[in-house]
DNA sequence: ACGTTTTTTAACCGTCTGGTACAAAACAGG
DNA sequence: CCTGTTTTGTACCAGACGGTTAAAAAACGT
């Protein structure tokens, strides 16, 4: 094992592919923010996370605050990608937002790096999403949806027509959050019964009735 | 302004108190870890929020952790003792349930700086809470006032009997700890609507009657 | 064949940061 | 007033960390 052998080892014969590189080391910088934070976040351990060097990071990103701003738009992204495909207009309302609810809950269950990015995002102030419009655009839909069936849901009288769509996405996202967010320190306090499989389909379904029950008419 | 009257400028003549030294740094790394999280706390910027040196705060917490771990404890001790206060024991159940929910949201509100310690917390993965028995009977009282509300909700009719007391506080915790944690992000995409003065105060009061139309016989 | 873009390698740096060594002042007990 | 213990001040360090630089080579578009 000479010195030849190792110093040009990748040097000879690689593909380019600046999309693919840029994906890895996006997902691995996600991986470090969600598990360490931003301050916390080493861009050393990004590297080792990735097939690529650090001057990678620095050549498409920038620096490390502009990193983090491509993964906080990244996840926003991906995340409401998979919200769209839910189709609930042909629902009524009341069935509707059941659907909506329950996905809503699993889909944030699911994608505790995301949670853990919009945490850390908010403890620094929440600048850099507001700073961003796209981020912004990408969760109208959401909300366009909820007006969608207060609508209809005032129509026919199944709803109340009182009712704020805004504050009702609030309601959701704070329920599904929470669920995540706290979950360390509400476990850690009051055991994990909640938490466990079982604790959590309870608590979605029974979280699921409440939310009914506050928006029938 | 010689260099004699500055170096030992404060050496000479000062007064001994630990507690009150104790105090002062807890306060100053309570602020400084609430606005930059615990990897962006600054152990010197502390230093500079106290009246005392950096010395100090080795002395007596040992290390960074150690002064996170005080500062965690202090927090929870100080919020809690204000809940305790609160005497529901009188009240009608459906009363003193939507006083402790609306003294919960506000509570919350007064005190950001818990929640956001809270937050940091979560983000490290609870840890340090998880080693601190005393934290975890500090929130007992919270779980046993709503104990005692469902079960005099149960005998005389006005609430649901298959309540549970332990899940009811995990929902006025997420609308409130939310309402808190989440503003820079929600407020940044979907507008301050929810989150200025008269808003809060609506939709504190909406969510009210929600939790009581959740748990009414 | 040639200029541009992407990638590799790898050494290097200025600054920040948690943490410590050492000594002096204050205090308590006798 | 002496003496041992506790509390405080000052100066300082070793390592980590974000970020840079330089040079070059492979790949690619044209």
């Amino acid at each position: 094992m000479t010195d030849q052998e190792k110093a040009p080892a990748k040097r000879a014969g690689w593909k380019r592919d600046p999309v693919k590189v840029q994906k890895d080391i996006l997902q691995a910088a996600t991986r470090e923010f969600a598990d360490n934070g931003y301050n916390g976040g080493r861009i050393e351990r990004i590297v080792q996370l990735t097939e690529t060097s650090k001057r990678m990071i620095y050549y498409y990103f920038g620096d490390k605050e502009g990193l983090w701003r491509a993964v906080l738009e990244e996840a926003y992204t991906s995340i409401r990608a998979q919200e769209t495909e839910l189709d609930l207009a042909d629902l009524p309302p009341l069935e509707a937002l059941r659907k909506l609810f329950v996905f809503t809950f699993d889909h944030h269950r699911r994608n505790a790096d995301f949670i853990r990015l919009v945490m850390i995002e908010n403890i620094r102030g929440g600048h850099v999403l507001a700073a961003s419009t796209k981020i912004r655009d990408l969760n109208r839909p959401v909300v366009a949806m909820l007006e969608d069936i207060c609508r209809r849901g005032a129509e026919d009288g199944t709803l109340r027509p009182d009712l704020c769509p805004l504050q009702l996405h609030w309601e959701l996202s704070a329920l599904s959050f929470f669920n995540m967010s706290n979950r360390a320190t509400f476990a850690g306090i009051f055991g994990a019964g909640l938490h466990d499989e079982a604790g959590q389909i309870r608590l979605r379904d029974s979280l699921a009735e409440q939310v009914l029950r506050a928006v029938r008419a």
